[in-house]
DNA sequence: TGTATTTTTACAGTGTCTGCACAAAAAATG
DNA sequence: CATTTTTTGTGCAGACACTGTAAAAATACA
């Protein structure tokens, strides 16, 4: 907040850095909210509280209660698509994603935001049917990525099992890795998950 | 309806006949309105009027708005893990899943309403994501099965990520299945698909 | 400083969903 | 058949999610 000679971009207006605060204001506020008191006993008007807005800026950021909690960040899809597309020609579009998971995971593990969200959504799983919206754009940026790429289009059948098929190997990893110790890299899991996908999931011995 | 000789199950009661025609009349109003008029200009309330009960028996049976519209069966699901241990031993994880779909959908298939229904979630996607908790009931009993007969229980990351891909694998081939003409046999896209995955996900040529 | 644009807010209203008490229907019992 | 017990349906009151609208506040820009 006080330091400001390293963001992203300078020439970022002082309307849209408020915009950005209030919506980490309200993520954090949820988070914290539902942490202590779980998801059925926090109402929105809680949350707001919390942040010091109106209830009815909350549906300003979000389209519903649960979407505060949604991991991926609207900029971290953009760069989806370009992304897979921009991977070596050589590699085939199952390894691409790998790939762009990989980057995708090294950059929003870092938030601290990420890992509470990610931990309320998997403790809570009423709360992850409502962000599903957010996981289902995932993987149409995954699929719009390769369908580019392949030059087969985002309609292609095949196109549609490798990005549904990366799906679950993501959401698999990321289970798994919140039941591993504290200091697993996710992206061995990632790792290990993709190499038996790609050897036809036979069975491990 | 006026002939009873060839019912599963002869022994069942009133009782449970009545709540069946109810939620098949709820389930049947909530189609008929819906493809009528839209999603969002159809209410509980509507619903219940066409079906003729209450609203609030409306919650008796269906736990949201949109589950009336859960394409998967309790009965079907319930079948479902048994179906998968008992697959003959030679099979690996991922054929067990792909025939015992081959049922479920060979089964469903025959109703009329499951058409109708699958048909709406994929026109109003926003219908689909409260209808993920049964999705994600029909993926937990496939793991079930597949812990079982793998012998390492459901908790496995191998089992999950099967479970996950076969998903997958039947999301894409429905949706595919909707998008093709009116005499295709879904099981022969199934198939199309396990044996994608079966061999990794390699690039079609 | 004044004006245009964007964002926040208050307010009123609709619809979802729940708990509860009671009525109605079906099953079990003697 | 009359009775009790159990299950299912209904009416009601209320909390909460979410939306449209219009005014107020904050920001951008000249």
């Amino acid at each position: 907040m006080s330091t400001m000679s390293h963001t992203t971009e300078e020439s970022v207006g002082l309307r849209e850095r408020k915009k950005r605060a209030t919506r980490l204001s309200l993520q954090a506020a949820a988070v914290e909210l539902i942490r202590e008191h779980g998801p059925d006993s926090v109402t929105v008007e809680d949350i707001c509280a919390q942040a010091e807005v109106s209830p009815r800026t909350f549906f300003n950021y979000f389209t519903c209660k649960e979407e505060v909690l949604a991991p991926w960040s609207r900029e971290a899809l953009e760069r989806i698509p370009e992304a897979i597309a921009q991977r070596p020609a050589e590699e085939r579009p199952p390894t691409a994603a790998h790939r762009v998971f990989d980057v995708l995971l090294d950059h929003t593990m870092r938030s601290e935001i990420w890992r509470e969200q990610i931990m309320l959504l998997r403790e809570h799983p009423v709360l992850a049917y409502r962000t599903m919206s957010n996981t289902r754009a995932l993987e149409l940026c995954l699929a719009e990525g390769l369908g580019r790429r392949t030059g087969l289009g985002e309609e292609d059948t095949y196109v549609k099992l490798v990005a549904a098929t990366a799906m679950a190997a993501l959401r698999v990893t990321i289970q798994s890795w919140q039941e591993s110790p504290d200091d697993t890299d996710p992206r061995t899991l990632l790792e290990n998950n993709f190499a038996r996908i790609e050897s036809g999931l036979r069975s491990p011995d």
